[in-house]
DNA sequence: TGATCTACTGGAAACGTTTCCATAAACTTA
DNA sequence: TAAGTTTATGGAAACGTTTCCAGTAGATCA
């Protein structure tokens, strides 16, 4: 039924040896019988399989990307990153999403077991130090991206710095208090991302003497709701902050609808900074901290894809920028009573 | 190096063939025999190792999803359908992104020659007579999500419908004089989306009486920039719209900032309605026609499957049907001079 | 001319499963 | 107890490649 090497061996009158040689093609084959076989190839449309490559090989092609609610606009901007990078190399894309803690273990667990995939591109999760060990034992060479642990290679963009810049950007604006909404833990999503915030603002708030004012610091959910929720909560506040920094866009959009809710201008009565840069922002016209998702995804992937050829490399810490985005809800203080 | 089915029959003391049915349960194995081989797998942590297992079985457990510009709003929800329903089943949902007609038919010509994936779920590209013929001789069971082949089992929403439904929303309003700005062509990427709506806003305005007019019929790209110009130019016109219907939701923001440019108020001035229902409509508060997106996913996936138990039915037509949702930018018609 | 290389070639072995056939063991039945 | 039936088991063959080793045919050299 299906056309084998033997069949083409058998067309071209020459051994499967020299088949094999011909399709990878290696040293040693003679002009004139690579033609007889390429001729045979091409008269039975012949391709090799690719399950029986990898049986030998131990190469599948495909490379895994684990990554948490996978249709956020974050991710998703890191995908096409990586979805890019790979079609560039021919490679495949396994997409496994991630929503529940149970579900990441057993990614976790097994991915690296079944070696259906080459490598794995692990999104906005830090593997616990037991899993990633795991990964070495097993052999299967693992990249990080927006997530970090000291024993895999990580790509991080610095989130202390990011949310610094937001937070100056306020107070070089004349702000004096500004609401902080932060989003929560989920499962251990996003740990280190919210934490790091936290002290970027810190060292903003140090760095101009302002006071730091733990009444004026939430955590919510990573979304539009708990963004709002919280933005109103600040805003019935006897002595309401004049800015808000979200640590997500989604979050800020929050924000914007409790201050129309309040019957606030923006950015007159209330300034309005995200973080992220995702498409929304733009829309809305949202400034925000900029995060360069595409070339996270792709850095990643090209990173990934170098392990794998060499696997014996000690884990790396790349890290990357962002930046500020001005927009519309960014302005000087107001005058309060 | 890694533990095969050998090892554990050898720990085990049964032969390997005793091994190979437990571990797929088949009949005929003697219960203190099954308890030895488990005991013996948990012992060496053994799994089968896949490749293995697809080399004889012919599967690979693995679903490819061709989709073009996989990034953009409507395809990810789709996406999102699909995922959570091969997860469900325990299957690795690989992506084929496509933006050229170069990268489509690469992957309608290879993707059913390499068997890497057991089926393919193709979203809003409809394949050639000819690929959809060689889709059946190579026995890759194919559906089509969003797009529409005699020959390959297709899941469509009624475009026709949809259309329609967002006119007639708007005659009933009392608007007469109505633009509509439909999506172009992009590599034959949407052509029967944008006729289909074309037809739908014929039925509506025959229905109506309404003549149609040639000059309110714009064809732009699917995007916010394509939406602004045409809306631009519709709205430029002596005798203007009282109301334009996009045949995307993104072209609508992008008629939402032509309104804007315009100094005209929406929905007082100008009413608005889109298609497509993503979340930018609802960030937006945009009147749109809800597509059952991720049930398109879904239900696309739950096909696939079925197909792929039972590869001998005759092509079949699922059609879904859109939702009206009326949000804030569609109200009366103005009294126009 | 015979010996020694070198360039090329054929095909067995291996990869880790499942399938299938032969055979052994355990029951039934008369 | 002997013959017949069913249940359980071992392991060879097969899946379609790549790798590697042995071998052949020329070419080169003394």
């Amino acid at each position: 039924m299906t056309i084998t090497i033997h069949d083409v061996a058998r067309v071209a009158g020459v051994g499967i040896g020299t088949v094999s040689r011909v399709i990878n093609n290696s040293t040693n084959v003679k002009p004139m019988t690579r033609e007889k076989v390429l001729h045979a190839i091409a008269q039975l449309d012949y391709r090799p399989n690719p399950i029986a490559r990898s049986m030998i090989s131990k190469r599948t092609g495909s490379i895994g990307v684990v990554v948490p609610f996978f249709t956020r606009f974050f991710f998703i901007e890191v995908l096409r990153g990586t979805e890019a990078a790979l079609a560039q190399l021919g490679r495949d894309l396994v997409l496994y999403n991630v929503e529940t803690n149970a579900q990441r273990d057993r990614y976790f667990t097994e991915l690296p077991m079944h070696r259906k995939v080459d490598g794995l591109l692990i999104l906005s999760l830090t593997p616990e130090d037991a899993t990633a060990s795991t990964f070495a034992e097993k052999g299967m060479p693992v990249v990080l991206v927006d997530a970090y642990s000291p024993y895999l290679h990580s790509l991080v963009i610095d989130n202390v710095k990011g949310a610094y810049q937001a937070v100056k950007c306020l107070i070089e604006k004349g702000h004096r208090r500004i609401g902080f909404i932060n989003g929560i833990v989920e499962g251990n999503f996003k740990f280190n991302q919210a934490n790091d915030r936290l002290i970027g603002l810190h060292r903003a708030f140090g760095e101009a003497g302002l006071l730091f004012e733990p009444e004026l610091v939430l955590a919510t959910e990573w979304n539009r709701q708990g963004g709002k929720e919280a933005a109103t909560q600040l805003l019935s506040q006897k002595n309401r902050p004049t800015a808000i920094f979200a640590a997500s866009d989604v979050q800020a959009v929050g924000v914007l609808d409790a201050a129309r809710a309040c019957k606030l201008q923006v950015p007159a009565d209330l300034s309005i900074i995200g973080f992220d840069g995702i498409e929304v922002s733009e829309l809305l016209e949202i400034s925000t901290i900029q995060q360069p998702m595409q070339q996270m995804g792709q850095l990643g992937a090209y990173k990934l894809m170098e392990l794998i050829e060499n696997p014996q490399q000690p884990p790396e810490l790349i890290r990357l920028s962002t930046t500020l985005i001005e927009r519309r809800t960014t302005g000087p203080a107001p005058f309060m009573a």
